[in-house]
DNA sequence: TCCGTACTTTAGCATTTACTTAAATACAGT
DNA sequence: ACTGTATTTAAGTAAATGCTAAAGTACGGA
């Protein structure tokens, strides 16, 4: 691994420590933050959760819209459902999928940005 | 591929088309967003934007704060670079990395979580 | 009870990812 | 010019990812 540290004349041991104590300290909102930003971070698992902010779909019709197979669709969904993103409900023989409000407070302003222009990052 | 088309009761070819068009609308803020999003999907790279929203740190620190090697860092560095989410300063022969402002919208209330306690996502 | 529809799961595969190690580059001081 | 420090890059590798194809499960209706 050698994980010679840096010998450079401002290396300030302290703080570094600060900064690993900020790490550490923020560490399980940070692990849990990057798990659902990694389910988000995949372009068909985000199309899904744009179009489940504004109703709730069942795999088929998923499907449909992104034009993938039924599989690949549940197994994101199965990814998402793992995450605790979404949620299913069933309804006889179909699973209709809808946004955990549990996270909507991470996913609002980042979906917002999809229907309002945001012309700064645009550029 | 065997895209079959649902064959269901209620396949409202209007809606799926309403939902595609929705769609494509985004495509180019969703496509960029997902980019940012899978880059601070990573547990280490959020850690990275983490720090770096607070101060400017060189490659070196940042591998003595994570515990990793100069190399590792230096390659999540060059993704988060060649996103676009932070930008290189040279002083010298030592680097020191910040983030773009141009991202900060989207960075911003991310961040924020990690500082401020969320329970309601905590639990 | 059998069939068809909606969905899930499994196995297999190609690609991508995140590292390690080693070599290459850039710059500062002597 | 030579040496050492900071960083990047290249090559190799194990593990994770996202798909396909095929089999399995669950439910509703005839």
């Amino acid at each position: 691994m050698n994980l010679t540290p840096c010998v450079r004349v401002f290396a300030d041991t302290d703080h570094i420590q600060q900064c690993q104590q900020r790490l550490t300290q923020a560490a399980p909102a940070l692990s849990s933050l990057a798990a659902v930003l990694a389910l988000a971070g995949n372009e068909v698992r985000l199309q899904m959760l744009f179009l489940l902010a504004d109703e709730q779909l069942c795999v088929c019709d998923l499907a449909d819209v992104l034009q993938m197979t039924i599989s690949a669709v549940s197994q994101h969904l199965r990814k998402l459902r793992d995450g605790g993103v979404v949620q299913a409900r069933k309804v006889g023989q179909t699973v209709f999928y809808s946004l955990n409000a549990a996270y909507l407070p991470v996913l609002q302003p980042l979906l917002a940005r999809l229907t309002n222009p945001q012309p700064e990052l645009a550029r």
